[in-house]
DNA sequence: GAGTCTGTCGTACGCTGTGCGAGTGACATC
DNA sequence: GATGTCACTCGCACAGCGTACGACAGACTC
């Protein structure tokens, strides 16, 4: 049995006439618990106690859990702002951009998780992609390079945030200075440098490093580089 | 109440004495199964199963169901083959490392989806990683600039693979030939193409075109992209 | 007053991960 | 041979999950 493509966005909204519950409503409660207590702790029936209503009500509005995830998945894509590139350059807007979806990403550290499970189509999304063209556009790449050029971008702000944020919830609950509660972490480490010593050479200099400071650093690198490889292709 | 960091590789493996059931057996069947049937298939009753043994039987060589995620998702790292960068040179050696991630990512497409939740720290990954940093020490790289090289590129496959994956998933079941399947994407994608003229010319160019082939050449152009990057730093 | 449409919700089904404790067989010690 | 200890398996049970279904209430139309 074949089955057909099909999403949310592929659909019309209930019209809103509800006074107790409506798309917005849910998806707007269904970020809060997202935020506040993280995947595993969305449920249809916690998240109808915190709107006041029964498990099932939601139904009405939203097909299933997933379509659910969806919506709330774009609205992350929301947040992300992107300066005309006539004011600031392509460069500038590009960095803007590559850091604010990437604090977009942190802000909801969940949809780290969803990214890899669905194709990221909502408005929202759309939106900021076909935004993103524009820079690229501006900036003066053409026809596929245009697309490819948007779609690199894209492609290293998400690769290099989803471990990140992966990294951050593994040490959630872990601090810095308490010895005994990075342990763990010390121990995993320490075996990976003892068959590889050229991993032990790296996690020398990190040694007293602020890891936030590290990985910002390390995300700077990468997006200058593809800004400069991108460049590259601008004179042809 | 904080909680200790804490994952599989922290502990030993159980002695694997046992006659009927060893975790090396287990992490095999629970990979067969997500290839099969995908990540919501697996579950421990499941497996038990598919192994001829109690579903809690398990949890005597694995500690819980994330474990052995994290045992299954690391064995996906061990399948990307690396040549050594001596004799192709470092560009070579680092394309081949990314088409190889790529594919082992394509062929177990439920680590998609498992990539932003925990950090990749088992012996394969590590592995995987230290001779990546051979690769670019060899290139010539050194001191921070070398670990931040490897982890732009591996921020790139992996930004660049996942959202592959999930759109391969969504489109799972639809084939281009008929027509009434694919209607549905179809009609997301006018629908954005009504917003936003500047999609609708890129889907324009697209029109026919083997999407897997049109991946492939979006991938390619990033990864020379960020190589060229990488050259560049080469010459300080 | 009757009928229809919109929206809510209680109940129920089949499924999940996993804690617990009972059970089994192999081996060591007396 | 008896007893004890360990490595391992597994049935049962619990709390929770997503969601199908049908009953129900209120508003609006004829």
């Amino acid at each position: 049995m074949k089955q057909h493509f099909s999403s949310v966005w592929t659909r019309e909204s209930r019209p809103a006439k509800s006074t107790t519950l409506s798309r917005d409503q849910i998806v707007r409660a269904a970020m809060e618990l997202l935020d506040a207590e993280g995947l595993d702790a969305l449920s249809m029936r916690r998240l109808g106690a915190r709107l006041g209503s029964g498990a099932t009500s939601i139904y009405w509005h939203v097909a299933n859990k997933d379509e659910l995830l969806e919506l709330v998945m774009d609205e992350v894509f929301s947040k992300v702002a992107l300066p005309a590139p006539d004011v600031t350059g392509w460069r500038d807007a590009a960095s803007v951009f590559a850091y604010g979806l990437r604090a977009a990403l942190f802000d909801h550290p969940w949809s780290a998780a969803l990214i890899g499970t669905r194709p990221s189509i909502g408005p929202n999304a759309m939106e900021l992609s076909a935004r993103l063209l524009r820079t690229f556009s501006l900036a003066g790449f053409e026809g596929m390079a245009l697309d490819y050029a948007s779609s690199t971008l894209m492609a290293y702000v998400l690769g290099a945030t989803t471990p990140e944020i992966a990294w951050r919830a593994a040490m959630a609950g872990a601090e810095l200075n308490d010895e005994g509660l990075m342990a763990g972490v010390k121990s995993v480490v320490d075996r990976a440098a003892a068959d590889h010593p050229e991993l032990a050479e790296r996690y020398a200099e990190y040694d007293g490093m602020d890891p936030d400071i590290a990985r910002k650093l390390n995300f700077d690198f990468g997006l200058t580089c593809i800004l400069d490889g991108l460049q590259a292709r601008l004179g042809r």
